[in-house]
DNA sequence: TGTGGGGCTTCCCATGGTGGGAAGGTCAAG
DNA sequence: CTTGACCTTCCCACCATGGGAAGCCCCACA
């Protein structure tokens, strides 16, 4: 039942480094800290609270604008829980989507390196297809030859 | 057939702004482009290539940094093609570890949001496990499809 | 030959989160 | 009172990209 603490403990005790906290603060997702007389930030138990719960909705992938949406939604005690699944669904819906693409790229790349001998020859299907274009897709109508110039 | 041309044919040609091709320039990935008396910068049929080299590769998720690699090891006639598979497989090994971090984003949240009523009520499990922290114990939602509840 | 519009140049600014670091004030222990 | 750990603000950098302003340049058309 310790009182306020200060930024530094802060960042300890919730794993927001001081330097997040602040710039939280600066871009208004969180309300200006109180101060000391002197000019250090305090932070209360609800702080803490509050910076555990960015913390925790940043290692979900929320954007910090969307935070910012959640934040609300949780202290708004009226709030309807479809509003929050819905954040959820929507986010998961982008993360499913960024996934999508990643997976797509390292499929491409698995494939091509599956056909490169990977010894001390030059021959290299994965540059040819870097400089030729992607292979699935019919390549745009070359006109000029492969001129060996 | 063609001469050399603008930055903007080249854009067009390449699916890399004009934005992108001076930075590429800038910054050192590509040769400073041949100019006009006037100071336009000019693109032959090489240097389209190049563009479409990085274009191809930036689409497959390297860092420019990555990418002056490849470009050196492309120019190099002489290259171990293991050390560009070496450089193929490393990137697929990132890809696949952002990949699995997204994924389990995806499964916290969309397990979460599996317990969510979703409707007017305020109580809302979401809310209340980014307010918790997480799980203590690093709960397994099972892969398979959920038991009909 | 003049003019209009579109393309080109450089330069600066912004994004999103995060870290680094300098210059200077504050606090507590010794 | 000194020392060292902490705090403050302010600026800079990252990465890759886009926006936009101010000012040339080039071409086609009248």
């Amino acid at each position: 039942m310790s009182g306020p603490v200060t930024i530094g403990e802060a960042a300890r005790a919730t794993g927001v480094s001081a330097k997040m906290i602040r710039y939280y603060e600066e871009t208004g997702l969180l309300p200006p800290a109180g101060r000391t007389e002197s000019g250090y930030r305090l932070y209360g138990d609800e702080d803490l609270h509050s910076l555990r719960f960015v913390r925790r909705a940043r290692d979900l992938g929320f954007s910090v604008e969307d935070i910012a949406g959640l934040l609300a939604l949780w202290h708004d005690r009226a709030r309807a829980s479809s509003e929050v699944k819905a954040m959820a669904l929507h986010h998961v819906a982008d993360l499913r989507r960024r996934i999508a693409e990643l997976e797509a790229m390292a499929r491409t790349l698995a494939s091509l390196a599956d056909h490169c001998s990977g010894d001390t020859r030059p021959d290299c299907p994965i540059l040819d297809d870097l400089a030729a274009g992607p292979s699935p897709t019919p390549r745009r109508p070359d006109r000029r030859k492969p001129s060996p110039r």
